[in-house]
DNA sequence: TTGAAAGCGATACCAC
DNA sequence: GTGGTATCGCTTTCAA
């Protein structure tokens, strides 16, 4: 193993000066730089992760805490990671996953034992129990989503009452005026309750019929939840479908039934724009920028100034072949 | 912050003897010990991370290598990781997430840096440029999948040449003489060509007529895959799915053409229960235990007895009515 | 612009 | 069965 000693003697100088060269809170001279640099690279020196922290009291680490799932929502989920991980390293800091089974234990752990310097929460339900540890441990503690008392944690997400009422104005230019909303289960999720509210506004606003329900994504619930549709809703001409997992089962489903999309029924999705182009058709949706989304939660636990209470993505709707106006009413 | 040598003196101890309860490499009297856990539960003490790797060069980190695709395969990259998450942390381990896209300078830091422990690599090619590094780093590592030279270093996986033999066998059984093998884009993936392998040799020695080729697992493709299927194959009776994020794509595209499964055709796809589980209609299937496999390299990290080489998991089929024997020649 | 040295908090060896 | 303490490799203050 090679330390900073090392480094210090073949850079001819004293290992604070290699420190201060790695951190850049001193000035160095040009020539000592080029030495201690050069040392570092031939003998191939990284500081010793350990030894550093417990100096700092800084780790470069990060806390994970993202849902378990291993259903159709496991790629938007590995979105958001991919894009935490890039922007982590980015600022030269490590990721480390937490277990969602170890619930609020775990965070404690990672925390009060200094292996994290902050925490990402994703997946926060309305009410969410650890919330308040976080507060209470005083770690930086950035969350994606917005728990209904936030208590000061900074909160990053998507605008999603907005992209809800993005969907419903589009359908409703559409000349759609009888709308669904497919929902997903998790109506704990403050993500699920906003968007039905932007939903409910907005079509009240516009002067459109309009129901909502919950469903899970398997054939069988899809197409329970379609022939209740049909049954309860039969002139339903737009459906917004906030639960992207169920999008296959919906799309076999009215294709199945001989459901013309968009002339029979329109469709926009709330998703992430991989999950809407995986898709048997082109489909109209409003993005969930999982990327962007994970990139500012680095980034606000990251920054030095502090970052804002809720930080909300403004969404943006993408136009295919899913909604458009061949219909004739 | 609570320290080691706050709790020694709240037991009335010295810190050694703290180290050593927590350790048990000592043998320490009930008393003693009691007094200890007492006064750490009541502290709240959880030892300091850097401090334990600095000074006992070992991080209790390991390091994870996963793929970073977003598309549905994401869902078993998922479970593995899941998997993995909680049998690190069953050994009292923390799993840090390296990033695909730093290659292997991203191995050398995190091990010559000390953060982890031993790598678990996922997703290795055939011919892995990443296996020369790490067995010269000699760090401790596994290997998820099998690449043409291990150099030493343990892996572990599926048998998917007995798994696609399985499929294979099932099939003859069930009376379908014809198969094709839908793989996917992955050829440099030593599971691709195992699969391959084991699809081609069963055949040839039951005697079946076959044909094998790749496919994005797009709508698409899959359809252009099943145009060729059709067009140079017609008499294809039995269809085996190595690539499994197509599936849903094939189903449709079967459906959409009036081809009945199992009666026109049969399908067994190899790929994990969720998966299997999540298509619209029950498919066969032959399991891709990755709850298990991600346990198993877990295990073989940690283990302080070597573990074999190359360590495949036996498959195993379970039977559903993708594939049954309606049909008659 | 640079060096010396005092910690950081745990482990594990040497004593008893 | 328990205690004292050198040590791990780095950061950062104090001094020059």
């Amino acid at each position: 193993m090679v330390t900073i000693s090392e480094v210090a003697k073949a850079a001819g100088v004293s290992p604070s000066t290699v420190s201060y060269v790695l951190s850049g809170k001193r000035r160095i001279s040009e020539q000592t730089q080029r030495r201690v640099r050069q040392a570092i690279d031939t003998l191939g020196y990284h500081p010793n992760a350990g030894a550093r922290a417990l100096a700092s009291r800084r780790t470069r680490t990060l806390g994970l805490l993202a849902p378990a799932c291993d259903d159709l929502t496991a790629g938007v989920i590995r979105q958001f990671i991919n894009a935490m991980l890039t922007a982590a390293r980015g600022h030269d800091h490590d990721l480390v996953l937490l277990n969602p089974a170890e619930g609020t234990q775990g965070i404690r752990r990672v925390t009060v034992s200094a292996l994290v310097d902050g925490v990402i929460v994703m997946d926060v339900d309305k009410a969410d129990s650890r919330v308040g540890l976080l507060e209470e441990l005083r770690t930086p503690t950035v969350i994606i989503g917005v728990p209904d008392s936030p208590g000061g944690l900074p909160c990053v997400d998507l605008d999603f009452q907005h992209a809800a009422r993005l969907a419903v104005q589009h359908l409703a230019q559409h000349g759609r005026r009888h709308l669904a909303l497919l929902e997903s289960p998790a109506h704990r999720k403050s993500y699920a309750v906003r968007t039905r509210t932007g939903f409910t506004t907005m079509a009240r606003s516009l002067d459109l019929s309009f129901t909502a329900h919950r469903c899970h994504p398997t054939p069988d619930d899809v197409r329970a939840w379609v022939d209740a549709l049909e049954r309860d809703h039969p002139h339903t001409t737009g459906i917004v479908v906030q639960n992207e997992a169920a999008l296959p089962h919906l799309l076999t489903c009215l294709r199945q039934r001989n459901r013309q999309i968009p002339n029979d029924i329109s469709i926009v999705a709330i998703c992430p724009r991989a999950i809407a182009e995986q898709q048997e058709l082109p489909l109209t949706y409003v993005d969930i920028p999982a990327a962007d989304l994970g990139a500012a939660a680095v980034d606000a636990l990251l920054q030095t100034t502090p970052p804002p209470p809720v930080q909300l993505l403004s969404p943006r709707l993408y136009e295919h072949a899913s909604c458009s106006d061949l219909l004739t009413p």
